[in-house]
DNA sequence: CCCTGTGAATATTTTCACAGCT
DNA sequence: AGCTGTGAAAATATTCACAGGG
C-alpha cells in the first residue's frame, strides 16, 4: 500500500511518460521527470522505486515497461464501469469528459429524477430513474458511481448507490457523505479549488 | 503564508461553519469540527491558532467570528472576476455551478473560438471571440482564468490569457501548462481523480 | 562517467499532553 | 469542569549524498 502523496506522483508521471513515449521517447531519467514537474530527482527514484527495481542504473528508466507498470499498480490496465448520478450539467460534461474514456472508465448507466430526461440517450446510453437501481447495477457491472446531484441530494443518493452494492464514489456535491465503513469516498469540490486560488490572491493582494 | 495542508482544510473548516451557522448555532468545539472530518482535534486546533488566538478558552469557537475570519484569509469577503475560456460542456457546466456564485466567484466574460458559439449569450454574458483580449479583460476586470479547452489547446490559451494580464489560472485541461514566474496556476484533473480511486479498487481487489 | 536505489539526515506535519483561562 | 493554545514528542515526507552497476 503507497502513500498518498506517490500514488498522486504516480498518476502525474504516467501522464508525462505516456507523453513522451507518444513523441517516441524510450528511455527517460529520473531528472528529467522531476523537470517537468519542478521537484527533485530523489523524489522520483524514491517514488518509481516503491514499484520494484526498475531502473536501469546509469541510464534511467525504460518509459514503455514504467508506463505498464504503474498501469497496473492504479488498476488502469483494465476496464472500469461508471454510473452517472445527476444529469445536469455537470453530468453531461462528466459523460463526455474524453479523458475518462481514454483512462478506462466506461459509463454504463446514468439516473436521473426528472422525468423529462428519463428516455433520452447520451452516446446511446439511456436515461434511467433511479428505481430498481440493485439490479440494474448488477446487470451493468457498475464499480463507480459518480454523483454529480445538487448538494442536498447527494447524502440519500449516496446511501442508494451504497445500498445497491457499489463501494467507490466520486462525489461533485460540496458535502461531506456519511457512509458505511468499507465505503471509498472521493471529493472533487470546484468551489474548492478556486478558493484556493482565492487564497493565493488574497495573499497577493496584500504584499 | 498558511501551508497549503492547513488552507486545504480551513476551507472545509469554513464550508462545515457555515452549515452549522445557518442551523442557528453559534458555538462550536475544535472536537466538534474534527468529528466531521475524522480528523483530531488538535489538528483542528493548530489550524485555527493560525488565524491568532480566536477560541474561548472552556467554551469553544465563536462560529460567526470564525467564518469572517477564515474567510477574511481565504479573500472571500469579496468578489472576484473571472474569464471563462472555451464553452464547451466542461465550460458550460462551470460557468452554471452554483457553489461558485455563492462564494463570490463571478464570470464576467466568456471565450470560445467556435463562430456558432460567439454571439450566444449564457445568464447574460456574451460569448466573445478572443481578439482584442487584453483591453476586454482590463474593462471586465478579471482576477482569474478558467481554461476548460482541450489539452492541445491549453498552452497557447494560457500565454494569452497571461499576456493580456491574468495571473491566476484554474486549468482543467490535463496538461502541465508552461507559464513565467509569478503566475499561478491550479489544475483540475478530472481523470486524475478518477485514477485515485481506481488504485483504491485495484489494491481493494488484490486482497 | 552517469544515473539508480537507498541508508541516513533533515524538514515538515501531526499528535500528545497539559498549563491556564473562563 | 471543559476546552483552548502550544511546547515537546512522534510520525511522515523529502532531500542529501554516495556506493555500486553498466
Amino acid at each position: 500500500m503507497l502513500n498518498d502523496h506517490t500514488v498522486e506522483r504516480l498518476i502525474i508521471y504516467n501522464r508525462i511518460l505516456k507523453n513522451l513515449y507518444k513523441n517516441g521517447q524510450k528511455l527517460v531519467t529520473s531528472k528529467a521527470i522531476a523537470q517537468v514537474l519542478s521537484n527533485t530527482s530523489a523524489q522520483v527514484r524514491r517514488d518509481l522505486s516503491s514499484l520494484g527495481r526498475k531502473g536501469k542504473t546509469g541510464v534511467g528508466y525504460d518509459i514503455g515497461k514504467l508506463i505498464d507498470d504503474i498501469d497496473g499498480v492504479l488498476g488502469l490496465n483494465r476496464k472500469w464501469g461508471l454510473l452517472l448520478v445527476g444529469a445536469g450539467n455537470l453530468g453531461r460534461a462528466l459523460f463526455y469528459y474524453p479523458g475518462f474514456r481514454r483512462e478506462g472508465f466506461e459509463f454504463r448507466m446514468i439516473v436521473d429524477k426528472d422525468p423529462r430526461k428519463i428516455g433520452k440517450k447520451w452516446s446511446g446510453v439511456e436515461i434511467n430513474s433511479s428505481t430498481a437501481l440493485r439490479r440494474k447495477i448488477r446487470n451493468k457491472q457498475i464499480d463507480i458511481a459518480v454523483i454529480s446531484v445538487p448538494a442536498d441530494r447527494a447524502q440519500e443518493v449516496a446511501e442508494r448507490v451504497v445500498s445497491s452494492g457499489v463501494n467507490e464514489i466520486m462525489n461533485f456535491a460540496p458535502v461531506t457523505l456519511n457512509v458505511p465503513e468499507g465505503v471509498n469516498v472521493r471529493y472533487v469540490d470546484l468551489a474548492l479549488e478556486l478558493e484556493n486560488l482565492s487564497y493565493q490572491l488574497a495573499v497577493r493582494k496584500k504584499r
